[in-house]
DNA sequence: TCAAGAAACTTTACGCTGTTAAGATATGGT
DNA sequence: ACCATATCTTAACAGCGTAAAGTTTCTTGA
């Protein structure tokens, strides 16, 4: 009787739960922030009893890790995306601030996205990293490519963070916008592919 | 009767609760991890019932809160130490590296440090850095500091929180240790008193 | 010195949480 | 048609943060 896209009327199956409790933790997340994401509330948003989301995820932690994943996925597209409008050169600063533009967009699911880190989970944005130091001369497999990349991932995520701790109004309205202000204090700062001692 | 100095039985008095309760918690974080930090099981380990600590603190956010204070002033004492023995110009990496090195050494503590940081307090570490940019040409009250000062803490702190959520086992066996291997990573990281485009 | 009041602490209770166990209901393969 | 299985429910448990009300100790001023 009841096809599959029917109305989200009260079905004994849900049909597409897992689908349905992601979305409902991520718009928790960004509504009210992380420490209100609870199992519960999430059950709830979704219709569902509180038990339900153990049929389909392990424990919370699964679900914010699934949720991460999906946020990770995204930021890659993010990345992809901004580095196709620029020379091989600026690169490395394009994916640095569609790093911290989206963290910055969306700053609670950033936050489940770095707590929920799983090995390996991030391979493909570490990828595009180091692909734009080898455009600026790093030199592919050596160790100071695996470096330089690790400065690069601490530059921004230090930066994505700490915009969310303070507030920064002043300077953000100066600069005409929190954009502006990021790339501001993102171009105070420089990765290199090689080590330079003073 | 009982002096103030008595051992630890159970006086109804505690006569110094509050230090205690943040001690309690201080060893809680680094013992089980910040997610084991329940205002009870601090509570209980400093021997009272789960309703005392609220007669010194307003809820659990600002013990926290107190914890984090605690924890801002000693890396601010790390960070003056390791200027002292270096030249002006080295001051900068030197104020990095003892961030960096003091967040991994706590890493529990640092995680409850960051997220309940509170607006003015960690101006006297701010100021640090600061004098350290102007020691290699910064110009004092330029916007160029402000942003570089911003760029500083966002390395120092991005490294941190990265080598705390990543493993790195076999870098820092490669380097011989987690320190080298945090220097081997801020040796790439450079902060400009000035921008510089590509 | 001693009573009054303030401060520190306890017990009790409420609603919230994550999680499990046992039971109900729908779905799909044979 | 039937049964195993997947999905969902209700009920329950312990632990959490926090507030209210009661008990004990300390302090202070007459």
């Amino acid at each position: 009787m009841t096809t599959k896209g029917e109305s989200a009327a009260k079905r004994y199956h849900h049909g597409d739960l897992s689908r349905a409790l992601l979305a409902a933790a991520r718009h928790i997340v960004e509504a009210e922030g992380p420490s209100a994401l609870s199992l519960r509330a999430v059950a709830r948003e979704a219709g569902v009893s509180a038990a339900a989301p153990y049929h389909h995820f392990k424990d919370k932690a699964e679900l914010l890790s699934a949720l991460a994943d999906q946020g990770w996925r995204e930021l890659g597209g993010c990345m992809v995306k901004a580095r196709q409008a620029v020379s091989e050169e600026g690169q490395l600063t394009a994916l640095g601030a569609a790093y911290v533009v989206f963290a910055r967009a969306n700053p609670a699911l950033y936050r489940v996205m770095f707590e929920a880190v799983r090995e390996g989970q991030q391979e493909p944005n570490d990828r595009l990293m180091r692909e734009a130091l080898i455009a600026r001369g790093a030199t592919p497999g050596s160790p100071d490519l695996t470096f330089a990349t690790l400065a690069a991932w601490s530059a921004v995520h230090g930066l994505a963070d700490l915009a969310g701790m303070r507030r920064f109004d002043e300077l953000k309205a100066e600069l005409g916008g929190e954009r502006a202000f990021l790339e501001a204090v993102l171009d105070h700062m420089r990765v290199f592919p090689s080590p330079r001692r003073d």
